[in-house]
RNA sequence: CGCGGGAUGGAGCAGCGGCAGCUCGCGUGGCUCAUAACCACGAGGUCCCAGGUUCGAGUCCUGGUCCCGCAACCA
């Protein structure tokens, strides 16, 4: 069995931010979730670098394009190996193999695209049209000082409107699965409503940093149209080998603001190139920083380096996993992050791993001796794992930590050693290290090093105590 | 205007027809193996409002009120 997850491709033009370490890290889960299945597993990410707005700001910083992408994109990269996320790849829409794949795309849709005349209000100073919903009705007036211009262009369209029932076929049918469900009756309304053709080109002479549509020397595409292509191109779209193993994807993971691009422009692609569309798309929310939107300006942005550099990377996924909720918008403070840490990760899991290695070792010279199977039910969790809600997995999986917990008050392991019970006291220990084995094994894919750390401690039936502790709290303050 | 989602103890959430539940926080007690950790018990809710269906409604229906999201480029 093979499985494919991506990633969006967060575009280049800010810095890394909690949200796409946010989704990192879920695509991360799925696929080391699914490795431990012994799914033969391919986890791709990257990054979108062409357009207006990647352009200007090069222009702004005195930078050509170029040169930007080329930083912005190891940032992510950098991002990535922070967070501990597995990918096998990291494409860039700047690769020569995407743009000539996207390339090839293109003519592939050829028998679907056509020219049109675009007629808007175009803004001179953000050199771009505004929809007319957008638009500001007194900067229409021609007397208004920034007033916009009624523009003109050609460009090429591609017809979304012809998709349109079938998209809504494969979702309905699930055939084309959208979790959760407020997100698949979201795009479902959309789709009632009808898609609109849209454009995907625009005129080389306003912007050069695209991808050329090939026989067309005047455009090159627009952003989102090629930026989409990445999940296949990735593969080596049409002809590698990789393509045909991995295509479909199972899962693509992607922030909500732009599930309309994943659930309408991009089963349109593929309906057009007559592949299959992905099994599931999984649709996570925004985060909000104490409460408010993450912005520049209000100037309370957190970046994720930050909070790995100070409580480590398992305490960073632990925290967006289970508490950003997985099929809502979530909060990050640093009060609850805190919180969360000492109570959950240090006081519940840490401590339960010390008081078990440290009774072993004080009791029975380290010796653990047969270890029981473990056996509790892991389905629950298995099948919150492929629904994508990581929050309610880590819950069960909590609850496995807290029955550990009272199992131990309830034995008192320390009154049987003073009875002199040892067979007893051997049983009710090596119980506590195989619960914990099994605690590890269920969290391989969310705190892989963790999880490895535990599993050194006990699985070679001796107690191998690690070197300081798991989430230590001491020296916390500021 | 439209479409979608939500309103449940101090905070964050679950429950979606059958005695109101979980985590945090708060209070009391227990334990002493452990990272001043762990365990138990307790206080705290007219489940947004008003009607209706039903033997029975946070849970279904109708009508309100108030929040939030989406409507071509912010994960």
């Amino acid at each position: 069995m093979n499985y494919y997850v991506t990633t969006s491709i967060p575009y280049v033009n800010g810095e890394p931010h909690v949200g796409h370490a946010l989704e990192f890290v879920m695509a991360d889960v799925l696929a080391r979730a699914a490795r431990q299945r012994e799914e033969t597993t391919l986890f791709s990410t990257g990054t979108d670098e062409h357009g207006t707005k990647i352009a200007q700001k090069a222009e702004s910083l005195g930078l050509t394009p170029t040169q930007l992408v080329g930083k912005m994109s190891q940032e992510f990269r950098e991002l990535a190996h922070t967070l501990n996320i597995s990918n096998d790849r990291f494409i860039r829409t700047t690769d020569k193999g995407h743009e000539q794949r996207a390339q090839l795309i293109w003519k592939a849709l050829a028998h679907d695209i056509y020219k049109a005349k675009y007629t808007g209000w175009y803004d001179v100073k953000e050199e771009t049209f505004v929809p007319e919903a957008q638009a500001d009705p007194e900067r229409m007036k021609p007397d208004h000082p920034q007033a916009y211009q009624k523009l003109e262009e050609e460009n090429y369209f591609f017809p979304l409107s012809k998709y349109n029932d079938q998209i809504k076929e494969a979702i309905e049918s699930g055939a084309f699965q959208i979790v959760p469900e407020t997100r698949r009756n979201e795009i479902l309304s959309v789709l009632r409503e009808g898609l609109e053709d849209i454009s995907i080109s625009r005129p080389k002479e306003k912007l050069e940093w695209g991808i050329p549509v090939p026989g067309d020397k005047t455009q090159v595409m627009y952003v989102w149209f090629e930026a989409l292509m990445n999940y296949i191109t990735v593969l080596g779209y049409p002809e590698h080998q990789d393509f045909k193993d991995y295509w479909p994807a199972n899962t693509q993971v992607i922030g909500k603001d732009i599930i309309r691009f994943h659930a309408a422009i991009w089963p349109a692609i593929l309906f057009s190139l007559n592949i299959p569309l992905p099994k599931q798309l999984y649709v996570h929310g925004h985060i909000t920083l104490d409460g408010k939107k993450m912005s520049k300006s209000i100037g309370n942005v957190v970046s994720p380096k930050e909070i790995v550099d100070k409580y480590g990377v398992d305490a960073f996924r632990y925290y967006f996993l289970r508490h950003i909720p997985s099929y809502n918008d979530g909060d990050f403070s640093w009060d609850a992050f805190e919180s969360s840490y000492n109570n959950e990760l240090a006081n519940e899991l840490g401590n339960a791993v010390q008081r078990t290695a440290v009774m072993i070792t004080k009791y029975q010279n380290g010796i653990i001796g047969d270890i029981p199977p473990a056996k509790h039910d892991k389905a629950p969790i298995e099948e919150a794992i492929v629904q994508c809600r990581f929050d309610r997995a880590l819950d069960e999986i909590w609850d496995q930590v807290r029955g550990l917990n009272q199992y131990i008050d309830e034995e008192k392991p320390w009154s049987i050693a003073k009875e002199g019970d040892s067979d007893h006291l051997r049983e009710v220990l090596a119980y506590q290290a195989s619960c914990l084995l099994e605690i590890a094994d269920l969290l391989v894919p969310f705190l892989p090093d963790t999880a490895a750390k535990i599993k050194a401690v006990f699985e070679e039936g001796i107690v191998r105590p690690i070197e300081g502790t798991l989430f230590p709290k001491s020296d916390r303050e500021e």
